[in-house]
Parts: structure tokens; sequence; C-alpha cells
DNA sequence: GTTAGCACTCTCCGCCTGAGAGTGCCAATG
DNA sequence: CATTGGCACTCTCAGGCGGAGAGTGCTAAC
């Protein structure tokens, strides 16, 4: 019938109506039930047409001729993004999201472990936290510790106070003190330096140096040369995978597995949430949009949070196709938001 | 019929080859399956007359009239005992095992994460390693870092390389300097002292230097006590938790639930756990014998392992109390000399 | 003591059926 | 002519039934 790409006025509400019945009910919800629930003052027989010109645009879904209608991942974006468009007057900030951050965090990755709690727990999804890439920090300090022959302890901390630890071999084998006076080197060359920028910094600073009149500087800065050039992976904090247990759609064992896989192999996942990180803001991907074939029932919400020094890192949500964006979305800023003012303030 | 405790040969033949069977198959197994598969020379009638006596001493047990047996928990637990006694043939080193461990790990707690990894996949139940009390340990190396503020970062290194970190909150705020100095303070004083004694330790010098003579090692003092004087927890590493998906006893989602749930609120775990710590050794719980009402159908199947210095953790598998126990016991026991021995070099 | 035979029990699976939910279409209506 | 009531049609779901299969328990024979 009706073939313009536009839906009139009356099409959208019932398309957003077969949605929210469809997110509360996980069930086809059919023609009856929204001429009922929603005193949209239609009949059942019109609902009936509108819903079938629904279909034919490819919004809608049969699962067999005598259910109910479901969205299509079209639905459900066409849904998202008059969400979005109403926006500004949902924004009230999820209450008791805020008291849970009243509280004091010594670390960043304890802030960040927290969050993904505080996510998953208020969504009853699961929550993600990707940490801040480690090239993007400030260096603050660095301690170097003896273990045993060769080996040393390196604790290195950004001024945003995260802390990162490791192990390296070296050639030599120095003592503790020799080792407390080359961190002492290292602390006062490279102050705020970011990471980012530290092996440049690094190849520079030997290079002035080559006349080798400090030779401890020089000893430092091999031993830091082999700290630094190893590329970190960037961290990535998972919380109440378990919560995919209790939606209906997930009762499928084998799905299940398949999106528990996903999870145990994190990198197919970083991958799609390191783009949701390029260009910053909110993302809401829908089904099959995350490119992860076994995770094509899922959709991602996410956004990005900003630390004190606009070091950047992403939150957000991992769900069924079917959540509720229209909590789900403000959450999730909400949280970021709560997020960048805890960074800001350490 | 028979009304001795004690089983004849045959009736103990007869209750392995079930046990055996049922482990394999994880159906109740019937007397014509048993006079096949094994040659014992007798007819499916003399072996179900033998099972109704095992049934009626409570090692066999019947889900309904007309299906086959299957252990009790009584069963399981002979079957275990005798597999103990046959132990010393059975111990071939299971293969693959010493291959992994052939890598260098730098840090203890990658050697016991690694660990849990081995013998979850090993064994397809979930594998368990309990870190050694941080109480047990010897004092190494302590490391002070000014974050911000009153906030310090305490790094600290045990003897055997584990290395534990923690922010504290200060009264006063030092400059860097300052915590380097105290920090060597600390080093020189605590040298190779265990840590369950440093608090006396502690006292006792905070004591002898009442008269203050060393300000900067009175406030030296002062901080490490603030360290020292939160118990801390035992850190445990699970692997494999997904493992338990694919056992056909756990397909019913409400226990799956019930067992993930317990791994979450890992102390009631731990408790378990550390009953099995004590005494050493070998422990093998069937069943409900582990008191955690959730997992009462799974086993725990753990082992001691000491460091070179005498610190001593735990690991093991959790599985269904339906699992291999005669690879699994032998398997466990290997892992744990092998990390023994891995953390007798570090 | 061991075994063969046989009746009995219980589960599992496929089949059928009726109820219920929902659609699609048609004709009537304002 | 958009909307609506009515009605036939389709599909799922739950329950009941029955036969096949597996296994037991008992008894009588070896």
């Amino acid at each position: 019938m009706l073939k313009s790409t536009k839906l009139d006025e009356r099409s959208m509400q019932i398309l957003q109506a077969v949605v929210n019945c469809y997110i509360a009910t996980a069930e086809p919800v059919g023609s009856r039930t929204i001429s009922r629930k929603y005193n949209l003052n239609l009949s059942p027989a019109t609902i009936r047409n509108i819903m079938a010109d629904l279909e034919e645009l490819g919004y809608l879904k049969h699962p067999h001729t005598s259910a109910g209608r479901l969205p299509t991942e079209q639905g459900y974006r066409f849904y998202v993004e008059s969400l979005n468009r109403e926006r500004p007057q949902l924004q009230k900030p999820p209450a008791g999201i805020e008291k849970c951050y009243n509280q004091k965090f010594s670390e960043v990755s304890d802030l960040l472990r927290y969050t993904s709690k505080i996510l998953s727990s208020n969504t009853h999804c699961i929550g993600v936290v990707l940490a801040p890439r480690i090239e993007d920090m400030l260096f603050k300090h660095i301690n170097l510790v003896h273990l045993r022959d060769n080996l040393v302890l390196v604790v290195f901390v950004s001024r945003s106070g995260s802390v990162q630890q490791k192990v390296i071999e070296i050639s030599e084998s120095y003592t503790q003190d020799k080792l407390d006076q080359m961190a002492r080197c290292l602390n006062d060359h490279f102050k705020d330096v970011p990471l980012f920028n530290i092996r440049n910094h690094l190849l520079d600073m030997m290079r002035q140096d080559k006349q080798l009149y400090d030779k401890l500087l020089q000893r430092a800065l091999r031993l830091s040369q082999k700290v630094f050039d190893s590329p970190e992976v960037t961290k990535v904090y998972i919380d109440g995978q378990l919560n995919i247990l209790n939606h209906p759609e997930f009762e499928d064992l084998k799905k299940m597995n398949a999106i528990f896989g996903t999870f145990e192999e994190k990198n197919q996942l970083i991958v799609i949430l390191d783009k949701c990180l390029e260009g910053g803001g909110l993302r809401v991907l829908i089904g099959s949009e995350n490119q992860i074939e076994q995770m094509k029932d899922c959709s991602f919400v996410t956004t990005t949070y900003n630390a004190g020094d606009s070091v950047m890192g992403m939150l957000g949500v991992i769900g069924p196709t079917r959540m509720e964006y229209s909590s789900v979305i403000p959450l999730v800023e909400y949280t970021a938001k709560m997020v960048s003012l805890m960074l800001s303030r350490m």
C-alpha cells in the first residue's frame, strides 16, 4: 500500500507500541493487544492493516502466520533513533547511580571494575568498561625492584593513578641500590611525558648522550626501552555475564555457549569496542551490526568517557537485541558522565 | 541378603563397573550392559541380583523401577577409595602437562593463573588455584609511590616473587623523596621477616625507638603499620567455569545458575578450599560432602602445593560428581608437583 | 549359586486432537 | 474511502493415548 519510506505519525506510534510491548514481554504482539493497551482509538483490524504495511516495509516480522509481530533489526533501529530524537526530555538522571559514586576510589582500576558492576546490575545486561589506552597516559612514576638474577619488576604509575606492573629480563644483573638510582633518573627525565611519545623521547635522549658521560643514565634508558617497547593489551572489565542466563532468548544452550565463548576470547570483542571508541559519543549497535556472528542476537550500547587529562576510554552494556533501550541508553550516558567526573578528580 | 559391610571381590568389581560405565555415559546402566562390556562371565540375571544387594547396601540407586542403576555418593566414595588404594600403578605422569611448564614465568600470579587454565582445559572441569596466604610470605621489598595529597601507593614484593599492591591514605603528605627514604628504611629493617610476624616486629621496634632519635624511621613504621594491619583476602584463580555447560547433568538452567552464583560470591568457596588446605595432601570431596547446598552435585578434587620457602597453597578442580576420577586425580597431583617445582625455582 | 524365561513397570516418542491466539480478507458502514 | 465487524483459516501448544524399548524382579529349572 503505502510505499513511501517515510512513515506517517500513526504507523510510527504503532511501530513504537509493538517494539515496547515486545521488549516488555518477549512475545510476539498481536493487533488486539495493541488496541487494548495503547488507547489509539483504533480497532484491531485497522492495526492489522498497518502492521501488514510495516511488515512489507521491513520493520516488523512474523514467526509464523498465526502469531503476532515482532520488530526486525530495522525496526529496532528506527525505534532507537526515534528515542534519541526525543532524548532531551528523557534525560532524568537514573536514580541510585549517583549514590554509588559517593565513595572514594583510590585506584583507577577499582573505579572501572566497580563501574562494570554498576552497569550490569542496573541493566540486567553485561557491563563492559574499556580502560584508557596505556599509550594515552602521562608518565608519573616508575619503580624498579630486583627480583632475582636478571629479572626486574617494573611498576609504573600514570598521572591519573593507574598502576601497571611488568617483569622484564635484562642482560646484566643490578643491585637494588643501582636500580633505585636508575629509577630516580628515569623519574626525573620522563615526568609528564605521554607514553605514546616516550619511545621517541628515549631515542632522542640516547642520541644526545651518545658521549656516555653519564653511564648510569645510559643503562637506565636501555632498561626502560625494554619496558616500553612491547605493546600493551588494553584492559577490559566485564561484569554480569551470567545475566544473560535470565533472558528467555538465550535459553538455547547453543546460543548461550557461543556468546560465552566470545567473552572468553576477548580479542574479537575488543576490536568492536575499539571501533565504538573512535569518534566518541553514544553508539548503539543492534544485532548483526556488531559484526560478530555469534553475537547477532545481541545489542551494544556504548559511549565514551574522558579523564581529566583527556585520556579516553569506553563503557557500556551488551544485552539481548530485545533490551530496554529507553532506560539503558540514559543510564549508560549518565554512568559515563559520573566516571569522567570521578576521573577528573583523581 | 548379604548383610556384611565388607563387599566381596565380585560385588566390588560390579560396583566399579557400574561407576565406570555411568561416568562414561551419564546414563543409568543396566545389568545387560555390564555383562556384555565387562567379561565377568556372569549372566545379566546374576548381575541383577548383585546390583540389588549393592542397592540395599546404599552404593547404588534407581531413578525408577525400570531404569538401570547409578552410583550414590557412597558408591562414588567407595570407588574413589579403591582407586586410591591401587594408585601407585596408575601414577604415570599425564602426558602434555610437563611441556606446558617448560616456559618461564616471571611472576607467581602468572604461574597460578596459567595453572588454573591447565587444570580446566585438561579435565573439562573448573580449575581452581588458591594462592599462598599472604601472611605466609617473606618480606622482600617495599616501594612507596606518592599518588596525590595523602594517598600513597604501596607495592610489596615477597621473596617468592608475588607482588601485592595497595593504596593507603595517611594523615600527612610526604614528598616522593621522603617516601623513598622511608621505603629504604623499611627494606633494611624487614628483610626476610615473615609477614605473619611483621606486626609484632613492628610493635617491638616502635617500643624500642620510643625515644624517637630517628624520626624518619618512626614515621615509616607508622605508615607500614597502616599497610599491614588490614587482613588480606586470599586470591583464588578460577578458570573454565563454562566447562560445566557441557555436562549433561547441568542442562537444567536452575542448577547451573546456582553453581555460577556460588562462583560469583567466592567467600563460601574459599571457606571450603581453605578446609582442603588444612592437613595438606589429596582431598576428594564428593557431592554433598562439600557442604555447599548449591554445589551438591559437584565434586572437588584438590591437593596442596608448596613453594621453595615452604609457603603453601592449594589447587584442584571442581566438576560434576560424575567426573573421571581415575584421570583427574593423577592429573591434579602431577600439576601440584609441577607447580611446587616451578615455585622452588623462582 | 547361577541362569533362562517371563510378566511387569516405567520412560520416551510420535500421533492426534481440541483450545486458543492471531491473521487475512471481505463486505458493510459512516 | 478509511475504518470496522465478522468469519474462515492457520499455526502453536498442551494433553492424552498407545506402542516400542529398556530394564527390573521373581520364579522355576539347571
